[in-house]
RNA sequence: GGAGAGAUGGCCGAGCGGUCGAAGGCGCACGCCUGGAAAGCGUGUAGGCUCCAAAAGGGUCUCAAGGGUUCGAAUCCCUUUCUCUCCGCCA
């Protein structure tokens, strides 16, 4: 959610960056609205003064023993008139607040101009591995070793779902062990947060209203599946002020994430991809305004970091305005090298959402010595998304044989296992 | 799931339908006092929206949330949410 009074300020950048992010919105019916529900206020108000005054005047009246019915049909009529007032108001502002949910929060100044096509990558690390055979897909790799399964999966939930055994299901929490251990040794306080969550934590982070669809719902009891721990993450503080010298205040959880993928068919659809369910370690960060800039670069670095570890090859890729998330003024997505794609694949999406999601939820701190509350600026990015990095490791790390050596930073999680191979029928 | 109790300012806690944004206490801040501190005394101590070019100042809203009764609601009525106690069920 943007400053109503900045957006009326600064009318025509707003105009150019919401055409930018290839946003929707009628920016025009917006401004007037917010004109009208400021007139209507000033309206209502005026006639809630009169009432007060009135008030006080009855009440004195009523003391002394004097007759007051005369008075009081004359206040009914004005008491009237502040209740069709107000009833306009209230329509003028759901009007108003649904335009606003409506609209992304603005591109920062440094980035690309454009879609998908003008993303820009930044950096590359790491050197893609030669093969001297042709490397296989980990759908495949996965299958022979017999540590992944989508048949069972589809026969227990459906499409879009996958099953781990044995060594497979072993390497993915090692995966998740080892990126809570690193992330907490980074100063991020490892959570536990609740899977399902009400409609205002998914307004709050900018999810809801406009990406409901994507959202698994349980409508008996008016909760969704977080479709990213980002969500409960960023509810923690949903109301509240941070006091003086509390921020930044950073956060780490695993959580599994839900999405529905609704008119995705036919994309990814082989391997772990792209599912309705998939394993994450979230870093969560609340800052101060000035720093949060410098905090994204922090936090990429800190998902980089996670892929350095562990050997994989990746690229860090500025998205641009019409491709960078809903919430975010700027976002870096860590693409990981997957031989057999012979390509880059997103495995972490870091992002400044400054003060959108703040504003949205009334999230607040204190500076020291400092009279009024300000919204923080919120973080949010992958370190990592497990399941992609499950699929990095088995097809960075295959050999002619099939068989896949374990990364030395995760030798330890997994019982000091050097090599993956094929489990005995 | 059944029965009951409750939700007031940073915290505790009062509050006959009118002068209550709300007594009192604690905490906190500042000042006085002191060689310094404690105690004591004094002063102050919510947030949102809005008017004004801005400051000063003004208006309005907020006593869990939403609706209703009323000239007027923290106070009465309804709904919802949350918390607590007991019973049942349960990893």
């Amino acid at each position: 959610m943007l400053d109503p009074k900045y957006v009326r300020e600064h009318q025509a950048e707003v105009r150019k960056a919401l055409e930018d992010c290839k946003s929707k919105v009628d920016l025009s019916l917006y401004l007037d609205l917010e004109r009208r529900r400021r007139d209507l206020m000033v309206s209502a108000d005026k006639r809630k003064a009169r009432l007060n005054q009135a008030s006080e005047e009855m009440s004195r009246l009523k003391k002394e023993g004097k007759d007051i019915t005369e008075y009081r049909s004359k206040l009914s009529e004005l008491s009237n008139e502040i209740k069709t007032v107000d009833a306009e108001i209230t329509a003028v502002e759901k009007d108003f607040h649904e335009i606003e949910l409506q609209i992304c929060n603005l591109p920062h100044e440094s980035v690309p101009v454009g879609g998908e096509e003008a993303n820009k990558e930044v950096r590359r690390v790491g050197e893609p591995k030669k093969f001297d055979f042709k490397p296989k897909p980990h759908e495949e790799l996965g299958l022979t070793l017999g540590i992944l399964d989508f048949e069972k999966a589809a026969k227990v939930a459906g499409t879009r779902f996958f099953s781990l055994a044995g060594l497979g299901a072993k390497l993915e929490r090692a995966l998740v062990n080892f990126m809570l251990d690193q992330n907490s040794q980074k100063g991020y306080q490892e959570m536990v947060v609740p899977h399902l969550v009400n409609y205002e934590s998914m307004e709050t982070s900018g999810q809801f209203p406009k990406f409901i669809e994507q959202a698994f719902a349980i409508e008996k009891d008016k909760l969704y599946l977080i479709p990213t721990s980002e969500v409960p993450l960023a509810n923690l503080h949903r109301g509240e002020t941070f006091p003086a010298g509390s921020i930044p205040k950073k956060y780490t959880a695993y959580t599994p994430c839900y999405r529905r993928e609704a008119g995705s068919y036919g994309k990814d659809t082989k391997g772990l991809i792209r599912l309705h369910q998939f394993n994450k370690v979230e870093m969560f960060q609340f800052v101060e305004p000035e720093k949060s800039m410098e905090a994204l670069d922090q936090l990429t670095a800190d998902a980089e970091d996670l892929l350095k570890k562990l050997g994989l090859p990746y690229r860090v890729v500025v998205l641009a305005t019409g491709d960078k998330s809903f919430s975010s003024v700027k976002t870096y997505d860590l693409e990981v090298w997957l031989p057999s794609q012979n390509t880059y694949r997103e495995i972490s999406s870091c992002s400044n959402c400054t003060d959108f999601q703040a504003r949205r939820g009334a999230i607040k701190f204190k500076r020291e010595g400092g009279a009024k509350a300000e919204l923080v600026h919120t973080l949010n990015g992958s370190g990592l998304a497990i399941g992609r990095t499950w699929l990095a490791i088995l097809e960075n790390y295959q050999q002619a044989d099939g068989t896949v050596l374990v990364p030395d930073a995760l030798q330890p999680y997994m019982g000091g296992l050097k090599m993956i191979v094929p489990a005995k029928p």
